[in-house]
DNA sequence: TGCCTTGAGTAAAACGTTTTAATGCGCGAC
DNA sequence: GTCGCGCATTAAAACGTTTTACTCAAGGCA
């Protein structure tokens, strides 16, 4: 018969056994239309001693559905993973994952590399959630093309040509650099740098945006650097030293990326300053690389697994046809204050 | 026409505009049969113009494949992920996401639930990394049952009843056991608690073995604690509370699974004994816990990154039909002996 | 020349579901 | 008593790809 050999039993061999039509089974399946209640022990009966499994590439073909979400970001390895491959990503994917599972959806990893097409094209999902894109995000533009619903963590670039019509959570960059740029003054820090990376992404626009503010409001001037991303943890190595020797009085650095943050206190202990007493570090994301840092890096905790689990539902109610609003407040992020930036 | 609406085009939609059959496309697509240089530079600009991507759900279900790898661990949540989610499971899901790429597939994360049925019922895969299983195993269980390849990370468990069969990428755990335990002697521990878990995974059972020989040949009297794991770093606490009342002179602690290290630091400083120099600690994953804690806790570098790609490619060969050793050496772990043991 | 091989191409089958349109049946309302 | 309605059920269509079996033409070899 069918089940003698290695081959899977179908729909067709669960509808023989039950005695009833292959229609009738699905029914009984899905739940979606009535099925005699006698009926349907017989058919579960059936799969029972056949051993069923539905076959879900073919069910995905015919309802297009394929109870899969992805999570990616198009922030280089050097940065958003890291030696150890932990990090912001990854706490995220895990949070997602387990909240995707309530909508009887798998989560598949987008992991970070070179070239985005490269990476999707052999991932169906029904909707996807992007990670701080940066303007013209090739993600993004993939998606869009693909027509795949997407949530964005963390404010979405306005000018990418997706369209600022994307639904995000916020991840709060004002009050995060608000935070941590009061904490330290708190501190007495007078003159502070700020180090970012060089790509187009609203979280480092903002904190500019914010630091320019708050230089300008008291009269301490600025002092900007860039790094390339991909550089990582040497490049803002370099760039920390370059900074020390030309600006010798800087008391006090803040600088988002913790890759970079990493590389600024190598930076410092080879020049011979001591942290916090002589300069003051901060970083935003509470991740490996800030909580092993001697001394450890003050940080904010941007309590990523609620965030991961809000852009879930949302993308789930996306996906489901229904409404949702453009912006969606996060928990606020909170400082996690170490002995980087205080005595 | 076909293209003027949100419908996706198809193959047969490409052969049309190409003027060609749609078996034609897919051997173009394929590469699988020859096609006349000059008819496939047709398909190429049909599709172009088109913007045709593949129906991946009707690509496997023709040809059975899902160019999907997963990961997953039965270990309860509250050991393998912790608060902030991070941890052994992420870390080899970030690597083995990587690696999946070359082989032109994603890796879906099945995230540790009560109920591996559920976590799998919606994923489709053409094999599975399984991350320290232990004894009857319900993902082990699963994938049999579907035929699933499988690797494991770490010594499967010897009785479990998918056979002894399964191919596995070695952890090392006595080579582990040994590392830390002969630190602790080194560092001139001479009452060396061991606190495991109640599950039984090879981790457990061979660091228990190996514990009592070392103790045995020393003839040191000596004391094992399990804490289920589901009790996380609660449990590990009232258990060193306990041992520390009940055994007084302990002068190291060996608590392989982190989140029960945390448990027992934290029960070390409510009982006033200072570590390292009361009481000596040391754990096996080095991960965020291990680092995060003060001091910090002396860990094992398992280099989970290469253990990762070692066991994706294992996987994939796997399923490509080839030939795979049963037990493949992982990387040698290596000590990282921080504050927790030594002065 | 005749025969066999090779290579490019095609039409149609096949994969295993869900969905659609149709069928038969029992039952209450008229 | 019949009409119409709702319900359980069914046969067949549909999803979009890959694969199979076949045709046709060109070319090599005896």
């Amino acid at each position: 018969m069918d089940n003698t050999a290695g081959k899977r039993p179908t729909v067709k061999d669960v509808a023989r056994l039950a005695g009833v039509s292959q229609g009738t089974v699905s029914n009984a399946l899905s739940g979606m239309r009535g099925v005699d209640p006698e009926t349907r022990q017989r058919i579960d009966q059936a799969i029972a001693t056949l051993g069923y499994v539905p076959n879900l590439a073919a069910r995905r073909m015919r309802t297009g559905l394929t109870n899969t979400i992805a999570v990616m970001t198009s922030m280089p390895a050097a940065v958003s993973a890291g030696s150890s491959r932990l990090g912001f990503l990854m706490e995220i994917a895990a949070s997602a994952a387990i909240h995707a599972l309530d909508y009887n959806s798998a989560l598949v990893l987008v992991p970070p590399v070179a070239d985005p097409a490269v990476a999707l094209r052999h991932v169906a999902m029904d909707g996807a959630i992007v990670i701080e894109p940066q303007r013209d995000d090739a993600f993004l533009s993939l998606l869009k093309h693909r027509g795949v619903p997407v949530v964005v963590i963390g404010e979405p670039p306005a000018s990418h040509p997706s369209g600022g019509d994307l639904p995000w959570v916020d991840l709060h960059y004002t009050r995060t650099a608000e935070l941590l740029l009061s904490h330290l003054l708190e501190q007495g820090a007078r003159r502070i740098a700020l180090i970012l990376g060089t790509s187009s992404r609203a979280s480092q626009s903002t904190t500019e945006v914010i630091y320019q503010a708050w230089m300008l409001l008291r009269g301490i001037p600025p002092c900007v650097i860039r790094v390339p991303e991909t550089e990582g943890e040497e490049g803002a190595y370099q760039a920390t030293r370059y900074l020390l020797t030309n600006n010798p009085d800087v008391d006090a650095i803040f600088v988002p990326v913790d890759a970079f943050a990493t590389g600024a206190m190598r930076a410092l202990r080879d020049e011979g300053r001591t942290v916090p007493d002589d300069v003051r570090v901060v970083t935003r994301y509470d991740g490996l690389r800030a909580r092993e840092e001697r001394p450890a890096l003050t940080a904010i905790d941007l309590h990523l697994d609620q965030v991961a689990a809000l852009a879930t539902r949302l993308l789930m109610d996306l996906i489901a046809g229904k409404e949702i609003q453009q912006v969606t407040e996060g928990p606020l992020p909170s400082l996690v204050a170490r002995g980087s930036s205080q005595d």
